[in-house]
Formats: C-alpha cells, sequence, structure tokens
DNA sequence: CTAAAGATGTCCT
DNA sequence: GGACATCTTTAGA
C-alpha cells in the first residue's frame, strides 16, 4: 500500500450524509480513509482497513437486533456518531453509527494501518510491533485512546475524533468474508478488509 | 435477583 | 489450539 504524507491528509471530517446510508455499504467504503484522533497535543492517525457491517431486524449478530437498550441506544440514533461499547471486562470497540435516526446500524473499526503519532501509540500498547498496534478492534482503541467517554460523540465536528477522506490512488482490493468473533449471522459477508494489507487482525 | 455470554487479546503448550 | 482475565449487559426466573 502506498504511504501517505502530511500533505496529503484532509482535515475535513466525513459529513454526515456519508454515514447516513446503507450500513453494509457504508463499511465497504470506510476502506482506505484516515481515522483521526487529537488527543491533547497529539493526533493520532491511521488508514481504516479493515470493517464489519451491524445491522438491526434481520441481523441477530448485532446489538440492536433485540430492540433498543440503554447501551445501543446509540445505534438508533443519527448516522455519523462515535458507538463505543465495553465488552469483556476488558475491551472497548469502536463503531461508527449509520442510516438514518430511528434505523439502527453501525459500522465497527477492526484494523487501521498506523500513520501519525506511531511512538504514542507504541506506548499506549506496550509493544514496539507496528503490525500490532491496531489490528484488532480492542487495540485500535488502545492505540487511538477510544474509551466509553466518546460514546455518543458526533464524527461530524472534526474534534476529538473524526474520519477524513483517504488519498489512495489505486482503486482498493476488497475481499469480503464473515464476520468475526460472533456465533450467528455467520452466512452474512460484511466483514471488508483490503486484501494483502498487513495490518489486517486475519487474513 | 442470578447467571451466562460476550463484535477480544495475551500468554501458554 | 486452548486457557484465562475481568465485568457489563441482558435474558430469564
Amino acid at each position: 500500500m502506498r504511504s501517505i504524507s502530511q500533505a496529503d491528509i484532509s482535515t475535513v471530517p466525513l459529513a454526515r450524509a456519508f454515514y447516513e446510508r446503507d450500513t453494509v455499504r457504508v463499511a465497504r467504503e470506510l476502506l482506505g480513509t484516515i481515522l483521526v484522533r487529537t488527543n491533547g497535543h497529539t493526533v493520532l492517525r491511521g488508514v481504516i482497513v479493515e470493517t464489519e457491517a451491524y445491522r438491526g431486524e434481520g441481523d441477530p449478530a448485532s446489538h440492536a437486533y433485540r430492540g433498543p437498550t440503554k447501551r445501543n441506544a446509540v445505534m438508533f440514533g443519527p448516522a455519523g456518531h462515535a458507538y463505543v461499547y465495553f465488552t469483556y471486562g476488558m475491551h472497548y470497540c469502536l463503531n461508527v453509527t449509520t442510516e438514518p435516526t430511528g434505523n439502527p446500524g453501525a459500522v465497527l473499526i477492526r484494523a487501521a494501518q498506523p500513520t501519525s503519532a506511531i511512538e504514542q501509540m507504541k506506548k499506549r500498547r506496550r509493544t514496539d510491533q507496528l503490525r500490532d498496534l491496531a489490528n484488532g478492534p480492542a487495540k485500535l482503541t488502545q492505540a487511538f485512546a477510544v474509551s466509553r467517554s466518546l460514546n455518543g460523540h458526533d464524527l461530524t465536528l472534526g474534534k476529538k475524533l473524526f474520519i477524513v477522506k483517504g488519498d489512495s490512488v489505486e482503486p482498493l482490493d476488497i475481499a469480503s468474508t464473515s464476520r468475526i468473533g460472533i456465533r450467528v449471522g455467520l452466512e452474512k459477508p460484511w466483514r471488508f478488509f483490503i486484501r494483502e494489507n498487513p495490518f489486517v487482525s486475519k487474513q
């Protein structure tokens, strides 16, 4: 994959209209975009290389499958917000909400290729292995300093946490498989990743 | 109220 | 390939 230079990076957050569409389509189109997290003076960045789509009705793997609850409320709200949930007693996972208000949907950000503030990410992750910084949903939130406080955060404001357009010239080689770590809904090929990219959680 | 599972990661064999 | 850490949420009694 082509490396990305500072000058190429947009600072304009993706608009609400980008998120307010079919969840599976948004999941696919988020590949190659850049996740940005401003944390004090630090700006952490990475190219999104792996995502998963979660719908509501008809998707038994989704938190929204059985209707709204306190935890999944953000999934039912407006598109373009962060849905951050805590799981396994120790991990956070980051999603972005999709679909119009009232219609649940979210895209899990599973992996990113770090491009900025790599030293800070290594510190946060307690490893020197570049590949291990964000090649999994909980590793990614640790590297990007994402936790509960960002649940419901509006990603279109360009503050704290947002996503900007990528600068890839070549078309991406996108693969899809079953989603990972679920027991139902395995028949839906809603995991998307950039083929051959070494920062994907699993090929 | 109680219990079981969970959109995971790490370390071990 | 498997155990285990660790605790919130949800479903069911």
